[in-house]
DNA sequence: TACAAAACTGCAACCGTTACAGTTTCGGTC
DNA sequence: GACCGAAACTGTAACGGTTGCAGTTTTGTA
């Protein structure tokens, strides 16, 4: 028995990780504020790296790319997409589940000024809004598979990847409509009377 | 009057237009060339310029990036794609006239040695398929506006534009499957229930 | 024939990204 | 508590895509 797991509550992860996740955060940080000031396509990552005082090759280690820096955190969004179908109450079924969480996490009234001026930097830097598409899809598949699991279908059924992909695809559609939410609403309108009595053929839960 | 206008079938275009053509189709082909032989990331656009016999400068005014190399021609796929729809036989709907469409153009069984090679070119080159993709769903703006022309719709539609972007996925979803032209059947008739008395609530034509 | 626009050239530079070879720091082990 | 290997980090140098620039050649046309 070791200390770690006499106080879970305390951090058991050590300096080291400690340390890495601080260099991490560092970068972005620094990142975040330059892109912000200056523009993403007039900021270097030269400059970046110098600002969080790491070397280059140090922030290639933690981000796969320069757009990268932005967009971090993209598990939990992926997470919270697959929970909101695995997690939905009882006796709802997963497109109404897809919709709520929809109406809930991507039409939001931003508040936050932080979020709110990082979503303008993404909204005016075509080199964001692309990368963000491609890293936004990527959580189709993971999307499609929960679907597939949640009825009881094979893994790569055709039915529940498309309907991951459209879902995915809603907010691009939506993206600057004067009423984001009435949109979201018509096009899940369609999506359920294509996918009606197909999906539910086979019981969920 | 001019010698042009009486001589309609001569090349109308003078000795620079055919020389800019010429050079282009020298770096179009150098490219494909090069990269067939050693594979796309092994090849450097020096290489190809140097193939061609043209400066990279020369090269890149003639092409956005190196991608742009293998994807000549993306006009005519645009042209054919809003042709299919707007030149459809007399009483077929918009999305019948799609389905045939992706039946007929996007499931070729390929013959042509040529496009076989480039096809399986950009499906083992990451870099390629990325920016295929991408390509492709930008034709989604221009199917959108054609739908809601032929249904008499405002351009920006959002029942259209959804239609014309999920219909662009279709050959990402049946990417691999064993049996495509099952699975493109498949997701139209999905689509065509989610869209049933919809689009036809306005008289096309 | 003369002139302006367009095509092309060579070169240098910027930037994202990676390889490399070395140094420091840390965690666990005898 | 010293030791060792892994992991984080460093600086430099390079590669490859891309662009800017200043100058040359070619071409259409007045």
């Amino acid at each position: 028995m070791e200390y770690s797991d006499v106080m879970p509550d305390s951090p058991a992860v050590g300096r080291r990780e400690r340390k890495k996740a601080a260099t991490r955060q560092a970068i972005a940080d620094a990142a975040l504020e330059l892109f912000l000031e200056h523009g993403f396509e007039r900021v270097s990552v030269r400059d970046v790296a110098e600002r969080a005082d790491v070397s280059t090759t140090t922030l290639f280690a933690h981000f796969p790319g320069k757009e990268a820096l932005v967009f971090d955190r993209e598990e939990e969004v992926e997470a919270a997409l697959t929970a909101a179908v695995r997690e939905r109450p009882e006796g709802r079924s997963v497109i109404e589940a897809l919709r709520a969480h929809a109406l809930e996490s991507w039409v939001r009234v931003v508040s936050d000024p932080r979020l709110d001026q990082l979503h303008a930097l993404v909204d005016r830097t075509p080199a964001l809004r692309e990368y963000a598409e491609r890293m936004w899809m990527r959580h189709a598949a993971a999307l499609g598979v929960v679907i597939a699991e949640e009825l009881g279908r094979e893994e790569d059924d055709l039915e529940c990847t498309a309907l991951a992909r459209f879902v995915l695809e809603i907010p691009t559609l939506v993206q600057g409509r004067h009423d984001p939410r009435a949109a979201v609403e018509t096009v899940f309108d369609l999506l359920i009377d294509g996918w009606r009595a197909r999906l539910d053929s086979e019981p969920a839960h």
